[in-house]
DNA sequence: AATTTGCGTAACCAAAAAGTTACCTATAAG
DNA sequence: CTTATAGGTAACTTTTTGGTTACGCAAATT
């Protein structure tokens, strides 16, 4: 299964990447936990999770022969400052929408 | 070119669809403009414009023989939503470092 | 009326993503 | 110390994505 490495957006195209961040936003969990709730093999699980880990979306931590997967923020930033983008666009739409109002009020 | 349906996740996943986007947030344009800003053929532009247009990140507005593209805010709430949860997540996370930082402190 | 321009569509191709099975290693448990 | 368990890795297949060229059509232009 060689993993390619993908960016945050990538990462979240994905519908069951988006369900296991979904997932590990309620508890830290390992790889077979995770695939025990996915209609997929162990294999493409621990891939989805080095791409998610690549991307900074989780934090891995090895107990023993365990690999726990914790939630990280840095991967959700950068989405986050995209859509920020837009959502000072659409703010920024909505003033000069205001201001016509208002100047036709008066 | 026929153009797949994607969901908006899936959309975002591409650089040129953002760069298109974030281009189309500072004036509607039609496909030959897009395409003069890209190293790609107009065709291709073209399928990219379908694909947003069907997760509904811009409008489309026929005007002559000139097709305008224009930024819309349906598909991008999509991945705010999404965003928005974990956004959530951190903030709480966050309220609970803070109350407990504010028990040792007393 | 003839030509140019803007754009869609079809048929096709190559690369990448997402999955599989088979096999190997290391830790934990009996 | 033997066995079971957790998980990584390799090799391979299928599907999807992103692109191309070739062509057609309708709206402008001359």
């Amino acid at each position: 299964m060689a993993a390619p490495i993908l960016d945050a957006f990538q990462v979240i195209a994905d519908p069951s990447r988006r369900q296991m961040l979904v997932m590990l936003s309620k508890k830290s969990m390992t790889i077979n936990a995770l695939a025990e709730n996915f209609d997929m093999s162990r294999p493409a699980v621990s891939k989805h999770v080095k791409i998610m880990y690549h991307a900074g979306f989780i934090s891995i931590t090895d107990i023993g022969r365990e690999r726990y997967c914790t939630l990280k923020q840095d991967g959700f930033n950068k989405v986050q400052d995209f859509i920020d983008y837009f959502d000072k666009f659409w703010t920024g739409k909505l003033k000069k929408l205001e201001t016509l109002l208002n100047m036709k009020a008066q």
